[in-house]
DNA sequence: CAGGCTATTATGTATAGACATAATGAGTCA
DNA sequence: TGACTCATTATGTCTATACATAATAGCCTG
């Protein structure tokens, strides 16, 4: 790494901040500033203060200037899972079976959630994934077809929507959203619990340059952990 | 926004690549040739392609080019949260109770998630965090007093040690998980819930350079969601 | 033909200079 | 006093050029 690449910049402007010689709140130098100090172009330091930017160490506005972040907000990986591969990539086994597959209006809460007009028809899927013959995640799915029309003529018999979207319609923007819940009816029956056990459910909605892909509500067990590394 | 702007051109090349014009796998035309056709310097392309493959829809390598992403793995951002922030961001008012804080020797189970040895003494902190008057988070801690022996002076009586921890001990790894679980004793009554309720449990541990920070177990009443947007 | 060297190529990074844009604050006018 | 205008300022972006670097393909050598 160069002493004045914009690597070596970020990295020392990240040390100065974690070792809190610039304080949280506090403005830090300006561009032509630094660049003057690093011995480098103000669009390498621009660089840097981007990333750090983006990483959430610092905030900048114009005019104003560029200040640490008051509460340095790291960010943690999640990586969108691939049920299969999180499955077999623990030794276990994998099966996949089909639960239902239907053309037809969406429910208001789904079209809400997928931003299109009530009604709109959908391509409605709900399937199972077993990890070692046990019953690991209840998928419940909903495709856009005006996105993604492709997905009308699939059958989904032996590829599960979750493997045929991740390689055929790539996205842009998600939002996930992960809470606790007592199970209910269909979900209890066909992950196999008592209702009321306490099962974990993770939503996802995706997005390609502002147009809705998919829905998805995905059950599992109370077994099941989910984790994050930093 | 301007017609040849990177973002113009990457939001161009999202949707080649979203209308399926260009294949997942296939090679897409070289910086050089797309800086002709858009009318760009190369560096502003490569500005665009770059901010493609951090977001994990193209896959870039020297010499061979770059090539639209099969199995685009995305990463998602978790912000770890400050409890405070996050409830008054949505607008309630925080409340925090000290429950207890007792200096002694970790049970055998934290022992081995801060990796130290059995029976070492630590800080135990337990303390609620409210939103609007409810019961929002159970925080269950142990604080590692080889690392962070300055805990030992906090009476952590109005600061909570999540708040206390975040300005004072920086970390730079951490290991987060999630779960569902039925509410049992303690926990349950604290929230006041029934017993076997589904709660929402989360639990971290944060490490500087080798050298474990703190284990903190997190418990949510069923009605809370997480979320994480990319 | 194996093994290693070399030229080629596409991306990666740095630079100086320029202009764009948002936010601020000072000055102006009613 | 208040509302408006305008200059100022720091960041945001773009360009043209140059050189760096990783990976490949092909060539040479033993």
């Amino acid at each position: 790494m160069q002493r004045n690449s914009f690597k070596a910049i970020r990295a020392e402007l990240e040390m100065r901040i974690s070792k809190r010689l610039w304080l949280p709140g506090e403005t830090i130098p300006g561009e032509e500033a630094l660049a003057v100090e690093f011995g480098a172009a103000r669009a390498t330091v621009n660089r840097a203060l981007q990333e750090l930017a983006r990483a959430g160490l610092v905030e900048r506005k114009r005019k104003s200037g560029t200040r640490v972040a008051l509460h340095p907000v790291r960010e943690a990986r999640y990586v969108i899972p691939l049920v299969r591969a999180e499955i077999e990539a623990s030794g276990m086994t994998y099966q996949y079976r089909l639960i239902g597959r239907r053309e037809c209006g969406m429910p208001d809460a789904v079209a809400a959630r997928l931003d299109v007009a009530p009604g709109t028809r959908g391509l409605h899927v709900t399937c199972l994934h077993h990890a070692d013959g046990q019953a690991y995640q209840y998928e419940d799915r909903w495709i856009n077809l005006d996105t993604v029309p492709q997905a009308g003529a699939e059958s989904f018999d032996t590829i599960s929507p979750n493997e045929w979207l991740v390689s055929n319609a790539p996205f842009s923007q998600a939002r996930f959203s992960f809470r606790a819940a007592p199970a209910e009816g269909i979900e209890a029956d066909i992950l196999g619990l008592e209702a009321g056990a306490a099962v974990f459910i993770g939503e996802r909605v995706t997005w390609l340059s502002g147009r809705s892909i998919t829905f998805v509500r995905m059950v599992h067990p109370p077994s099941h952990t989910m984790i994050m590394d930093v």
